[in-house]
Order: C-alpha cells, then structure tokens, then sequence
DNA sequence: TATGAATGAGATTTCATTCAT
DNA sequence: CATGAATGAAATCTCATTCAT
C-alpha cells in the first residue's frame, strides 16, 4: 500500500514534468524533487528513464479510456452518441493535458526503440478503441462503410491537433466550437450541400 | 556558389538523419560525417544543432509548399480541386518523408524555446496556406462556413496522422485508399445519409 | 544453532558469486537472493561487503588448511611425502576452486586497505604453513638450505598459476601432470643432468 | 604527432593510477587530472575505462618483452643464459613495477569480460614468449622434457609471487635472493642430493 | 532477529561547442 | 573558409548501506 502510494507520487510527479517539458529535457532529478523522493527510489520502482516514461503514458491513456468507456454509457440516439463520444474525447484530452501533450508530441523515434514500441501499443489500443465504435456504428446503419482503421486514425488526428493547438493557446478558440467543428466534419464533411453540383 | 553547395550538402544530410533519429538522438558527428564535411564546418554554417534544425525543417516545408501551389494552379470544378489537394499534400506528405517524420514528430517542446518558436511560425506558416485555400472556397460557396482555422487544423491533423501511420508501415493501407477517406469524410463525413433521421 | 545456519547460508553464497564474479562485481542483492534472505539479514551478520568478503576468504582457506593438516598426517619416507604435499595442495585448490579463484585474483587494492590487511593476513598464515613444512624437510636434511619464505612463495607461486589456469581451461593438461610438473621442479629442476658441464 | 604525445600522457597517468590504487578504485578525474587532460579527452582517445585499462596493460608489457628480447642476444653458455634470464625478468619486473602491479591483481573477472580477453591475450603472450625459451633449450638438450606450457606457467606463477611480495615488501629480501632462489630451484630444485635415497 | 523499501553520494559516459592551426 | 582534437558541464544510473516495521 506504501509502496503504491510513492509509485502513484512518482507517476504524478513524471507526468507533469514529461508534460512539460518533454522526454528529453525531463530530468530524473526535477521527478524526483517534484515526487518528494530521491532520485534512487525512482530507479528503485522503474528500472530506467525510458520505463517511466512509457508507464506514465500507458497510466494516463488508460484512465482517459476507463472514463470515456464509463461516460459513453448511455441509450442516446446515434447522434447524440456520436456528438457525446467527441465532445468527450475533446474535453478529457483538454482536462488530462499533461498525458495528451505526451502522447502528441513524443511519439517520436528519439526514445529507445523498446520504450517506443510499448507506448505505439497503448496507442494503438486507443485507436483500437474508437475503430470499435465506429465499427458498431457502422453495423448499425448509422455510418458510412469506411476503412475503420483510417477514419479512427482520422478522427484521432483531428483531436490531437486541435487540442494540441488550443493547449498551446487557451485564449483562442473555445471548447464548444472545437467540438462543433468536429463534429460538423465527422457528420456532413466541409462541403456545402450544393457543391456537388459544381 | 561553392558555399551553398555545402550547405546544401550539410541541409540533406541533417534532414536524413533527423527524421531518421528525431533532434535529441541525432547527434552532430554523425550528420558531419553524412555531409562529409568536418564538424567544425557545420558550426561555420549554421550557429547551432537547434539552427540547423530550424534551417532543415523551414527549407523542407517550403519545398513542400512550392510543389503544392504549383500542382494546384489548374482550373478544374471545385471538387476535383479539393481532391487534388489531399491527394496532392498526401502524396508530397509521404514522398518528403524526411520533412514530415521530423514535422509530425518534433513539434514537442524538447528544443529550444527560441527554435521552436521558428519552426511552429513555418508550420503556422503552413496552417495558413491550407486556410486560405478553405477561406476561398467557403467565399465561393463551396464549402460550409466553419471556423477557418480550425477546419484548417483538423484537415493537418489528419492528414499527419493518417501519413505517418503509412510511413511507419508502408505495408498498410494503399495511397489511394487514404486519400480516398480522407476525401470522403471531409467531403459528406462520415454519416450515412438515413442517420439524420434516427 | 539456527543463526549459525544463516550464517553458513550467506557464507556459502558469497563464496560462489565472490568467486564467479570478482568482488567489485559480486552484489550484495545477488548474494542476499542465493542465500535466500534478505538484505538485511547480511549487514545483520557481517557489518559490510568488505567483512562479508574478508570472512568468507578466511573461512574457506582455514578448510583448506585443515584437510591438508589431516590428509599429511603420515610417515611416508620424505619424497613420498613431498609429493603427497603438493598432490594434496593441488587437488584441494582445484576442488575448492571457490576460494581459490578469490584468493587468486582479488589480492589487489581495490578493497578497503583495512580488510585487506585482513584477507593478507590469512595469506601469509598459509605461506607460513608451508614454509613450515619446507623448514622441517631442511632440518630433517631432505632440503638444501634455501631462504624458506622465499622457497614457500616460490610453491605457492607455482601452484596458484598453474591451478588458476586449469580452473579456467579444464580441458587443459590433466591435474596429474599438473602435480607431476611441480614435483619435478622442486625435486630436480628444470635442467637436464648434463648440461652442468656446459 | 600532437596527439600521439596525448595518448602517452594519458597512458602514463593511467599506469600510475591504475598500478596505485587498482581498476575499480581508479577514477577517470583523477587520471584526467593527472595526465593533464580534460576527462573528455580520455574518452576522445579511448572508448572507455576498460578500453583505456586494456591498452595500458598492454603497452606495458609490450614494453617489457621488448627489452627482454634486447635484453637477450647474447651467446653466453647456456645456464648464464638461464641465469641471465631470470635475473632479468625480475628486474624489469621490478623496475616496471607499474605494469606488473596491474598484471598481477586484476586478472580477476572484475572487468568486461571482452577487455578481460584482451588483457589474458597479452599474458599469453608473455608465456608463449617463455614457453618458447625453454623449448629451445629442451631442443639443444639443455634442459628435461616436460610440459613445456606447464614450466613457463610454473616459472612465471614463481617470478609472479616473489617479485609483487617484493614490491609490497622492499625492506624484505633483496632482489639477489630472490633471483637465487628462483635459478637454483628451476637448475637443481628444492632437494638435497642426499634425499633421494631416503 | 529479520526484512526490504528507500536513500544519495558518486561513477562513467556523452556530445554540443570551441578555437588554434 | 575549413578542420577536428580537445573540452567540461551535465545526465543517467548503480549499489552499499540504513532503519522503520
């Protein structure tokens, strides 16, 4: 129990440092310091810098997932279900900042190539994930046969970089319309009703 | 003349090895002994590793850029104008693969703030360009009047999302069907027509 | 009597990872998981690595030495005891081969000045043992009257070479030959009978 | 040219260190600050510790066999020569205390083993060099036929023991002694003439 | 008596940058 | 203009030792 509760201290404190600041520009010394533990109990619970890393990733997507599974528990019409998962997604990536700005900006192959590949894993799962829904959906009737793989990709791309951009400048757009405009895409694309004529 | 040979010289290999290794695992021994020019010879050239970087991703972009305004000064209907576009930035997105690993990848805040400011003013920069291309088609009717911006990101984000995937496994999904989803979604999204009634 | 057999645990563990591994790179979390306790219980028994080393050279040459006391408790005519001298020696330090490859190759000083000292001590106890031996054969008239330390170092010297190189090429020259080799040099030498005259 | 004097620099300084206070103790600042270099520099000429550790044992001995050999040419009869060349492996023994310190404590299993084979190389070598000293002399009639390998370990083993007690002791026996005792051991052995009848 | 999580000093190594040639 | 040997600050990681339980 002790020693969940220093691991917890350390994902936390890693979290933010990471987010902040990057993988490479964390240092374990600041984790440490922000933790409240020496920098040998960090080694002592992760065998190195990398590991850390890849477990406050894999801590933070899962707890976004664990949220938007129980959020999405509902009996809305499709729509409705769809607007839901989005403005969701949008709103939990906005709140757990410190994971989405891992996750979008070191996806990079500047880690170990080990490392790397365990947090491509997590992501693929969250990919997995909104590929399901679209899949159900489709079944259902209430979208397009589409390559599921790629509008997930597609939806997961939109949302990271609009997010991204508004973590980045908070003042500029607000939430309700970054969902909006995704939603509006998602549900009737950019094209004006009377272009297909053109 | 002979001076910008080399620092061509120097801007390729920089652009292979960063994109083959990110900034931070990039190290500058190794792009001098790519360039084949001493390491003193990049330090003459360019200021710092964080210059050169900037240097590598500006020059890549712009070149990017300048091939897609070229392809794009057609006259076809507007949407094969629009398909043009994706397919046109898809198929330099993936062909510059060097310059998009690096774009896709190094966006963190790992580097400088100084270069990194540079380099999010060319991807700004870059932002822009497909606004503008939104903005004119929403004056001329063809597109829904969305926020300009952020369609703009999400059609990025997308796109980035989607290349990169294709890069990392070249085996996946064909070109052309990426195109294609990226078309369709942003074309009619992805509802189906009978869904507007459920 | 259970402490005693805690004791024993370590003592034993230690003297196969000090042995396999050297001392620098012997850990006391290794030691500690092959004997099966914790790492509190070795710094319960013996203050420090440096203890822990010295007393596990200690006791493992004091075996030695005690078989050798028992095994030479005969009265065989001289040469047949020489022989059974440095047989004993060899087999031992080639069974024992835990202790000998420590006592071979950590002499240095790498480790606390302080055991050390220690560990020499027991070192020189064992010269003096065979010095003694050498002593007695002079007095007795079986041995030219050489400077006895000297001598004692000069077996020593030999054997610890010899075994130390069997131990690492087993399938080397069989330990007979070994014992054989010795035995001709310290009985007759190394130079054939007429090259005196040359 | 410049930089071949580093390299000796730094080899000198790590002899010296290296031989004082035995690898693990031996800190790269301290060779650094010694060798009155920078410690990058030590790592500019040598990849690593080991790597450094390994080139100074060998330059070293190197050094030493060279001077035997010189040391050598002669055509004195041949137990001069033998005498000869006892006499001078001690002395250079001795008088390269550095080298053979090091040679003598750190054959352990303390250091990578990559290194460690490099190192066990040179000392082959070493007793390959003696080995074929005795085989000629076993060839001219001069000396018994035994393992030849065997002999030059026992002589070594021997040189090995007595010459580090002298340089731990130098108050102890003096250098003509120990030669001595060596010659008469490997000529005649430890046995009086008389005790073969016994 | 025994445990093992926590510690933190200190070691090796890396690499962007400089500067004499 | 070009070079590359030299630098040294700074980072990661190790591991003997401690101490609350």
């Amino acid at each position: 129990m002790k020693k969940e509760f220093k691991k917890d201290q350390i994902l936390g404190a890693a979290s933010a440092i990471f987010s902040q600041k990057g993988f490479h520009q964390a240092k374990m010394d600041e984790i440490a310091v922000l933790a409240k533990v020496a920098k040998g109990t960090l080694y002592y619970n992760f065998s190195s810098k990398s590991k850390l890393f890849a477990a406050t990733v894999t801590q933070g997507l899962n707890k976004i997932m664990t949220q938007i599974k129980e959020e999405l528990e509902s009996d809305l019409p499709f729509m409705a279900h769809l607007k839901g998962l989005i403005s969701c997604i949008v709103r939990l990536y906005i709140s757990h900042s410190e994971v989405s700005r891992i996750y979008a900006n070191e996806m990079s192959s500047s880690i170990d190539d080990q490392v790397l590949v365990e947090i491509k894993e997590v992501r693929k799962e969250f990919i997995q994930f909104i590929e399901d829904i679209l899949k159900t959906g489709e079944e259902k009737g209430y979208l397009k046969p589409l390559p599921h793989h790629l509008s997930a990709m597609a939806v997961v791309g939109m949302v990271d970089t609009l997010c991204a951009n508004h973590l980045d400048h908070p003042a500029g757009s607000p939430v309700e319309q970054i969902i909006d405009t995704i939603f509006t895409i998602l549900s009737t694309g950019l094209v004006a009703d009377n272009s297909f004529n053109a």
